[in-house]
RNA sequence: GCCGCUGUAGCUCAGUAGGUCAGAGCAUCCGGCUGUUAACCGGACGGUCAUCGGUUCGAAUCCGAUCAGCGGCGCCA
């Protein structure tokens, strides 16, 4: 087959131009058939580009008898190139539609698999294609979003950016959640070695990089073997992380507050069509306000025990209890003072050493945890000391334990889950809605 | 790990006191239509009823196992 030519993007016009009424006249546009009709003499081929979509009638009277008769066999998702007339038509959907002068099918689509009847399975199973979708490619902008606003918000902020590992033997956080990677050797009785782990974090990494930099953060999937068939979990998820030196708790839950209103105030400015394309109502977002929220653990627990539950010291709270603590708020909350059993790594306050100096940030609206995070255990006596409490093995966290030993610092961090906060910006009622290609205990394909 | 549910045409589904139960709509193909809004009208094509086994004169329907998927819980971001 002979390969195709196809001229330059500059002699094309979005379709977004088109709708605005900004274009020249006569357009050139290219894309997708997105929906198709027609009658003998005339047919309707609504076009989609990645701007948006636009009717296209294609009249026997205007164009030659071969174009029209591809314009009518050509099935949706056929990509088209084609030039013609911008009119504002009130018959239109969006308004504006070109009368077609040529129309060109570049590729003539198979019968595509997704149709007007759909199911949750099926669209799952044929994800390469429905990511064609508007509400996919309306969530997959609005996550773009997310990524560019944390990252400038840290940036701006003068934290670096680093990488960890993915491959990893140290676990920290517990073990069962831990998938295993091996690799084929045929002197082993299974055929096959232990390499290593997958990350679930990046914190131990972080804590050693930290010392050089102070301030860093990084973008990266963790991976957690949680056996979770919920609207909230995934089996690799982004993780957004952040660490940094001579910080405590409390100054790094405003920085995390201020970093949460960028974030929303960037999809407000950039997604609001998206949003609404979703349905999700802007003003919910445009309402969030700081300063959050914060309550003890201990708190919690009063307020929760009023409402009905039955709670007690160490005792954790599942979705039930989250949602019934934030379906009702307008803006997400802080959870501090966690029981010490939470975690090894968090350091114990002083001033109450049965909790944790640490945070969670609880979403809004029943969308739950979205933030954890704390201030670290520093002195290399009392992480030793942590550990065993866990019932750990000091000697199992070798080279951890030794960055405590050079000039250790207070310092602070927490991880956001951005799958999670894109979820709740959108409104959405499931996870796998805002990441292309979920991946959950369930699910590895396509 | 626990509880619950689903699997019938390419898609969405109906069909179970066991016996005209192999069905509909959409999609696709053929024909018709110059203003349609995931159009409309006529026709055609299309299924070992997830798989394997059992009960029965007879199973899509009852029973068991397996596979696949979904929802929820626990846990977490």
């Amino acid at each position: 087959m002979k390969y195709p030519e196809f001229p330059d993007k500059s002699e094309y016009t979005a379709i977004s131009e088109i709708l605005q009424g900004q274009s020249e006249n006569p357009v050139k546009i290219r894309g997708w058939i997105y929906r198709t009709r027609s009658s003998g003499k005339l047919a309707f081929i609504v076009v989609r580009d990645s701007t948006g979509i636009i009717q296209c009638t294609v009249s026997k009277e205007r164009v030659d008898e071969e174009p029209f008769e591809n314009a009518r066999k050509a099935l949706i998702e056929s990509s088209v190139i084609l030039e013609g007339e911008p009119v504002k038509d009130e018959r239109a959907p969006g308004g504006w539609e070109i009368r077609v002068t040529n129309f060109e099918v570049f590729h003539f689509a198979d019968t595509f698999p997704i149709t007007k009847d759909q199911s949750d399975e099926h669209l799952m199973n044929n994800r390469h294609l429905w990511l064609r979708s508007r509400n996919m490619v309306a969530a997959l902008r609005i996550r773009s979003t997310v990524f560019k606003a944390f990252r400038d918000y840290w940036t701006g902020l003068e934290f670096t950016e680093i990488q960890s590992p993915s491959f990893t033997t140290s676990a920290c956080e517990g073990g069962s959640t831990l998938f295993n990677v091996s690799y084929d050797d045929e002197n082993e009785k299974s055929g096959q070695r232990f390499y290593a782990h997958l990350s679930q974090s990046w914190q131990l990494y972080a804590e050693a990089t930290m010392f050089g930099l102070e301030n860093i953060f990084t973008l990266a999937p963790s991976f957690r073997a949680e056996k979770s068939r919920t609207r909230r979990h995934l089996t690799e998820f982004w993780h957004a992380e952040v660490e940094s030196a001579w910080m405590h708790n409390h100054q790094m839950m405003e920085l995390e507050e201020g970093m949460i209103l960028n974030i929303i105030s960037a999809v407000l400015s950039r997604n609001r069509e998206d949003l609404e394309l979703l349905g999700r109502d802007v003003s919910v977002l445009e309402n969030i306000k700081a300063p959050f929220d914060k309550m003890k653990y201990e708190e919690v627990l009063d307020k929760l025990n009023s409402m009905g539950f039955d709670l007690s010291w160490g005792d954790d709270f599942g979705y039930k209890e989250e949602k019934a603590l934030t379906q009702d708020l307008k803006s997400p909350i802080y959870i501090t003072n966690f029981p010490r059993e939470k975690g090894f790594y968090h350091r114990p306050d002083p001033n109450d050493p049965k909790s944790l100096v640490c945070h969670d940030l609880l979403a809004p609206e029943g969308y739950g945890e979205i933030i954890g995070g704390g201030e670290r255990v520093w002195s290399p006596e009392e992480l030793v000391e942590r550990i065993r409490e866990e019932g750990l093995d000091p000697e199992s966290y070798g080279w951890y334990l030794d960055i405590r030993k050079f000039g250790s610092v207070p310092h602070s961090g927490f991880g956001l889950g951005i799958d999670r906060t894109v979820s709740w910006l959108c409104g959405s009622d499931h996870i796998k809605h805002v990441i292309p290609f979920p991946r959950t205990m369930r699910r590895t394909t396509p």
